[in-house]
RNA sequence: GCGCCUGUAGCUCAGCUGGAUAGAGCAACGGACUUCUAAUCCGUAGGCCGCAGGUUCGAGUCCUGCCAGGCGUACCA
């Protein structure tokens, strides 16, 4: 029996009580865990069914205790006041939970809602003249996450990356390099090359402070550019392969994925178009000041203080495109090549509004799917010194990051091998996994629309609510589970019916609670349900592990029964974990 | 001004569509390694759940008003 149909089963019977009670099938009612183990493994709240019957819940629970008859699922029944509580024989309880999660294995969690749905995920989208920050982290462990659970679920997902490679911004390490760069590359100065260029993007700034013309000058090679002047479009290239170098491995470093890149120098010109056709047709119009612009309907964007409506500029008078204008192309584009059932935008919060007329736009163009598209808003990341700004050097760097986490990992690691037993090879190995663990757990605890204060000191922690607390409760299983030398291959014929105590309950009730986290995480667009899940079952593990024997339990019966309930552990940690982006050890 | 988000323990956050005594982690203090990995566990201490009303048998959760902070409010991205 599954998990699912056990709870079934539960609901059935208490169902068929209550009709045979009060001579009406209830209405749905849900069923769930009591505070605590020692009142039962489910719980049935009354009080729906108190005012369909119109009796007091405490009555209702305790009428349908005295009649509920006892069969080989159901062993007992309890009223506490308006709830009701329901024991199961334990070999029933832990055998068909254990026994699915381990036959399910990996599978375990997912289901299939979304069959046959395609759907992409947009995010990180990077400008390709700085490094990547912590700020992209986020983005990036959100996306790579949300794609992971939606895939859990049975979509089929998209990746996508928006590279806004072009623009005046561009332009300025362009102008920078070409200046005063001389011959220097990544390469000749042993920088990454994202690196490379960012450090011309700052160069720029501090350059534009002195000389007067240069904001001038870096207009007039965005024209050149705009005009294809050969010359320019080359050093373009040039710099942006540099950067895509860079970014790529920090990407693996990551474990960052796509499956398509879209890039705005290869879809402003259709967003031009597809603006002129839409002028054509008085979706937009000219302003005044020879703009073309989009009257957003007053019902819901409200009006100024004019009376007028509010409207958003999606062309320039000069005909020059605007960030919208490329995103309008890109979004049509995205669903067009696709087939898509939703999009999603993995943005910032500040950009909420911008997303709100971007989907306006497009339905107002006449795209029904413009309904379809979703902006996953995710909070700021905030240092201890106040909100990141790269022009001013205060940003903590993505690669940077990365690397002092992973030596803080290696020390960690050597601390625990004072005879020197392990190769470089393995201690960089594990080190990898934890530290970039570490990062993704702790941006990927807190629900999206937190804003996040980075603290320097506790997101570098390896101990409590964090990453490598999980990771290391899936290797102690792992140590254990070696040692057990094949007593774990047969489940169907383990006797289950010596478990039951509060931890073995608190643990089994975590692993029968995964899947509905999972399908809470999808629902709200939320990882940080798992994580806080995984959390919860790492730590139901570790309070087993401290009081109880595996391996060295009174008998073998219960040697066994153990083994397969830590085995079934370590399959919803490790499937929780891999939806988190997160990677497993077998040790640390 | 308007829109969105946030306000829960000293700090960082959970708290599912209202339901059993408001939970965790960190920090503090006190304990547990001859025992399956102590990156662990146990205990102590710490809360007018921003404020004020309202709805309800029942509110941290829903409604209204206020206060504080963040973001946005278009020819930046």
């Amino acid at each position: 029996m599954s998990v699912r149909k056990l709870k079934d089963t539960v609901l059935v019977k208490i169902s068929e009580t209550a009709e045979k009670l009060f001579g009406q099938v209830p209405d749905q009612f849900e069923i769930s865990f009591p505070p605590n183990t020692d009142l039962g493994h489910f719980a049935v709240e009354c009080f729906g069914l108190a005012k369909q019957f119109r009796k007091s819940p405490a009555e209702i629970a305790k009428k349908i205790t005295e009649k509920i008859a006892p069969d080989d699922v159901i062993q007992e029944a309890n009223a506490s006041g308006p709830y009701l509580n329901i024991k199961l024989f334990p070999d029933v309880l832990f055998g068909d939970v254990c026994s699915e999660i381990i036959s399910e294995n990996h599978k375990y969690g997912e289901s299939s809602h979304g069959q046959g749905t395609r759907v992409m995920v947009e995010y990180l989208s990077p400008n390709t003249n700085k490094p990547l920050h912590l700020g992209h982290l986020r983005n990036g462990a959100l996306g790579m996450s949300i794609s992971k659970i939606l895939e859990a679920t049975g979509h089929w997902v998209v990746k996508a990356n928006l590279i806004n490679d072009r623009g005046v911004h561009i332009c300025k390490s362009m102008l920078a390099w070409k200046r005063w760069g001389g011959n220097s590359t990544p390469e000749s100065e042993g920088l990454k090359g994202d690196q490379f260029v960012g450090n011309w993007y700052v160069r720029f700034a501090q350059e534009a402070d002195k000389i007067q013309n240069l904001e001038d000058d870096v207009q007039t090679m965005l024209q050149q550019w705009e005009a294809g002047d050969p010359e320019t479009v080359k050093l373009w290239k040039t710099m942006n392969n540099w950067v895509y170098d860079g970014f790529a491995e920090t990407y693996k470093n990551f474990g960052l994925e796509f499956d398509v890149f879209y890039y705005e120098s290869a879809t402003y010109k259709m967003g031009k178009d597809v603006i002129q056709k839409g002028l054509a047709k008085n979706v937009f119009s000219k302003d005044d000041h020879g703009n073309t612009v989009f009257h957003l309907p007053t019902a819901e964007f409200g009006q100024e203080k004019s009376g007028d409506a509010k409207k958003v500029t999606v062309l320039r008078p000069d005909d020059t495109s605007l960030y919208i204008t490329q995103d309008i192309a890109t979004s049509i584009l995205k669903i067009e090549e696709h087939k898509l059932g939703f999009s999603i935008y993995v943005v910032g919060s500040e950009q909420e509004y911008n997303f709100k007329c971007l989907f306006q736009i497009l339905s107002s163009l006449g795209y029904e799917w413009a309904k379809d598209c979703y902006h996953l808003s995710y909070g700021m990341v905030y240092l201890p010194e106040g909100k990141m700004k790269s022009r001013e050097g205060k940003i903590v760097d993505a690669d940077v990051l990365i690397a002092e986490m992973k030596k803080l990992a290696v020390a960690e690691i050597r601390q625990r091998d004072p005879e020197d037993r392990l190769s470089d090879n393995e201690i960089n190995h594990r080190a990898k996994k934890i530290s970039v663990g570490a990062i993704k757990f702790y941006l990927l605890r807190v629900r999206p629309t937190q804003t996040i204060n980075f603290d320097p000191a506790e997101s570098i922690s390896f101990d409590g609510f964090t990453g490598p607390y999980c990771q290391y409760a899936y290797a102690r299983i792992c140590g254990i589970l070696a040692k057990a030398h094949g007593r774990t291959n047969n489940v169907h014929g383990c006797d289950f019916s010596v478990l039951g105590n509060p931890e073995e309950l608190l643990l089994l009730q975590k692993l029968i609670q995964f899947p509905e986290e999972v399908n809470n995480a999808v629902e709200e667009f939320n990882p940080s349900k798992i994580a806080v899940h995984i959390f919860n079952t790492a730590k139901a593990f570790n309070q087993f592990y401290n009081k109880h024997h595996v391996l060295r339990a009174e008998n073998e019966k219960l040697v066994t029964a153990r083994l397969m309930l830590i085995k079934a552990t370590a399959v919803v940690l490790k499937k929780g974990l891999e939806l988190l982006g997160i990677e497993v050890l077998e040790n640390m």
